[in-house]
DNA sequence: TATTGTTATACTCTATAACTATA
DNA sequence: TATAGTTATAGAGTATAACAATA
């Protein structure tokens, strides 16, 4: 039986680790052309196409500023459009380039076939574990909103 | 059935999730006094005293400039000490202070709180889930070092 | 007056390149 | 010559503060 601190503490252990393992593949192997946090921005805006910035910081959980600049760099290099939005002059539209969609789906091929050889060593009662594991945290962490402060 | 595919997706979006905010309870909450990689700098000399340089960038899975840099913060702050190996007057010597301990205590308890009132939310079969699922995490990043590939 | 976004500034993380000192 | 560590330099991620434009 683990106690919810047991598993905080597996948590704390784990996850950094498997966070570098993550930003080291992408920074190094075939596709560095993708930060971490720059291939999820990019994600996001694929998948809600006409995104305001507010809404990309909201998502990656960043302040207005620092998602600013980091659309910019994907702006910068033709990744993303800016453009207004008629309906409300204060706000932006975003949309991925075609260019940006060639490069978001190599870093994700890149990145997806990494994790995939490095699972093949885990037998298929484990990957049902891990992916239980990943779905409980998700829930708690992604859209438990019941119990996270409100912070200004 | 999930497919190692599946997991890597799930891996992909999760991790770099949970990590985040991970990340900003340690910036914003109580402890703001040390950053991820600090803490875990810290955590590891405290458990190997007398530790050189090149073992914490071996760790950390870090270039020696950058572990330099990172060490040198905590050093000028007073939570980690620096001597010279007399065996071996290239290596260094690290030891953490009494105030690095304390701090060290402080940030882990505060951190471990956090999660730990996050997944008071999770069932017991779920955290098993979560245990093993990391632990096979653990086996595949962290110890398998034989299909990892060399990179010089 | 409140909301959306940008700019200015600053700090940490991280890397590569070039260096010093020791083995 | 090889290893351990530092310094110089640079780019990305992140924050807060101050600002402009729009609602």
């Amino acid at each position: 039986m683990s106690s919810p601190e047991d598993v905080a503490n597996e948590l704390l252990e784990v996850v950094p680790f498997t966070m570098k393992e993550i930003r080291s593949q992408m920074r190094s192997q075939r596709t560095p052309e993708l930060t971490v946090p720059q291939f999820r921005a990019l994600a996001f805006v694929n998948r809600h196409s006409g995104a305001s910035l507010s809404q990309v910081a909201d998502h990656m959980g960043l302040t207005l500023p620092s998602t600013s600049r980091l659309i910019d760099h994907l702006i910068t290099r033709r990744f993303l459009t800016r453009e207004d939005n008629p309906y409300d002059r204060r706000r932006i539209k975003l949309g991925v380039t075609s260019r940006g969609q060639v490069i978001l789906e190599n870093s994700r091929r890149a990145t997806l076939n990494y994790l995939t050889k490095k699972l093949s060593n885990v037998s298929p009662a484990e990957m049902e574990c891990i992916v239980k594991g990943m779905y409980a945290i998700r829930r708690v962490f992604m859209y438990n909103t019941a119990t996270a402060e409100v912070v200004k």
